[in-house]
DNA sequence: TCAGTCAATCTGTCAA
DNA sequence: TTGACAGATTGACTGA
């Protein structure tokens, strides 16, 4: 019994929900950005001359670790670009950081998250795709049982139906049918959700 | 061996 | 104060 598709061994259904996928809704951009007024921290600046080994010239200790906040077009150019390919090479990663004024680090940084963040919530979804599944299978899975029990009652009665045995699942719609009745067939919408039916 | 990627985690910032 | 978000770090893994 397929349940799962073909190719969900790892789990990778790739479902396309309007929104989601190549370009999310990024939650903070427009979202919570809205209002939060990205203020340009020094952080932000091309680093000097010797920087990527970050800023071991502080002395001795450990100096305080100040957020990088992106600003809105660094951010929205990012998304772009991310848009089009989730993965950089180097040039890009060199040409986009000169072109936002960060570090290439600081780009290889932002697409790792993103990457993350994104398979992150397209599992959530997955999820709650599951569970919804799981919701529907479990429903029809009861309305088939309680077929069964009247078609073996109808056994006692007239005897019309031979057997409750006899039932027999059509393949292809996945409906229980008798060979007397064909008119039995069980309504099956709750089957798949729309997104996977075939019917 | 090295560079690139990922998962896990830490941590600073902001809004509620 | 707290939870969410997002930038950063670390260590493991993998392919060239």
């Amino acid at each position: 019994m397929a349940i799962l598709p073909e190719n969900s061994s790892h789990l990778d259904l790739t479902i396309s929900v309007p929104g989601f996928s190549s370009s999310p809704p990024s939650v903070s951009d427009e979202g919570s950005g809205g209002g939060r007024e990205q203020l340009k921290l020094d952080m932000n600046r091309l680093p000097s001359s010797s920087e990527d080994d970050e800023e071991l010239s502080h002395g001795g200790s450990a100096p305080p670790r100040k957020k990088l906040r992106l600003t809105r077009e660094q951010s929205r150019l990012l998304e772009d670009s991310f848009r089009q390919n989730h993965t950089l090479n180097p040039k890009q990663k060199e040409a986009l950081a000169k072109h936002l004024m960060l570090r290439p680090r600081q780009i290889e940084v932002w697409f790792q998250n993103r990457r993350a963040r994104s398979k992150l919530k397209q599992t959530e979804m997955e999820c709650e795709y599951l569970k919804r599944w799981f919701g529907s299978l479990t429903e029809q899975n009861y309305r088939l049982h309680r077929e069964v029990e009247e078609l073996r009652a109808m056994k006692v009665g007239p005897a019309t139906v031979t057997s409750a045995s006899s039932l027999t699942m059509c393949p292809r719609c996945e409906r229980v049918t008798t060979a007397a009745s064909p008119s039995l067939a069980v309504p099956s919408q709750t089957t798949l959700p729309p997104q996977e039916s075939e019917h």
